[in-house]
DNA sequence: CTTGCCTTTGACGTCAACGTCAAGTTTTAG
DNA sequence: CTAAAACTTGACGTTGACGTCAAAGGCAAG
């Protein structure tokens, strides 16, 4: 199939699909005129990409992984790549667990005090004053924590 | 404290502090000369607006639910807007917990692929942990759509 | 006073993941 | 055949959360 129907079927624009294989993340046939031919598993593939992208990784990282996901090639250093990402994910579900409590108790006392016509104070609330590690900070930069 | 000890006691840059009170989700009061002088609390209200950063809420959102939170100000509107940014973060979470399953069906399989030597493609029939969601991992680009 | 770090505002740079517009070619419909 | 739709590459625009100068003024020590 062409660029335009890849695009419909899968919901991503055909800049994206462009700007994908500009990074690596899709190839595709040419044409002798220079058109882009994708076959049907292109379809599985985009979802997948997109799937990584809600995820938070880069389109680098995608690069990186998917030679594994996809060819079945896999070297121990990609291997190591996917569990550093498989960590960056968890304390990301992490992270957004703790906001999401944080929110709740927010929500609560916000509620109450709707009802009770007071101030909604929650209070330092669930846990000590967060020490968020920086989770994502672009790059390798981690946070140091109380040193100083 | 002036910004700079802010800095270094929040781990967030002076640039990023200017930035946070440009976007109004920080105020400063300032001697006579100009420069920003900020109380302890103001500490503990840059962890919080850094948690709500890394759960991916922009800075308008920050800026429109902190008044809530901070100054304990609630409006039926800004329950609302909590709600809403609340299942936005539980959506997260479920996006990202189904592609980490995903990511642990690759891992999987690609130890298994270094341990018995061979390539780390999910076998059509075995246990099959790698089609999560209905979308086959193989994304091979051999096949080629009906010509003719 | 001078030295030297700290702070100020202003303004341009960056990076990612595209959007959008332009101008030309190819495919398709009639 | 023509006209429209789809495709091509190229290149500049956008948004968010800052980074990075630059020029100037402030503040405590010697």
């Amino acid at each position: 199939m062409r660029i335009g129907e890849l695009a419909r079927r899968t919901g991503v624009s055909t800049r994206a699909l462009r700007y994908y294989e500009e990074q690596n993340l899709l190839t595709a046939e040419r044409s002798n005129s220079g058109q882009r031919h994708y076959p049907e598993t292109a379809v599985a593939r985009i979802l997948l990409v997109r799937e990584l992208f809600t995820a938070g990784l880069s389109s680098k990282i995608i690069a990186e992984l998917t030679p594994c996901v996809i060819d079945g090639k896999a070297t121990p250093e990609l291997l190591d790549r996917l569990a550093v990402e498989r960590g960056h994910i968890d304390q990301h579900i992490v992270d957004l667990t703790h906001t999401r409590s944080r929110l709740d108790s927010v929500i609560a006392s916000a509620s109450a005090s709707m009802d009770t016509g007071t101030s909604c104070q929650p209070g330092p609330a669930s846990t000590a004053p967060a020490q968020v590690s920086g989770v994502t900070l672009r790059g390798d930069q981690e946070a140091r924590e109380g040193e100083g």
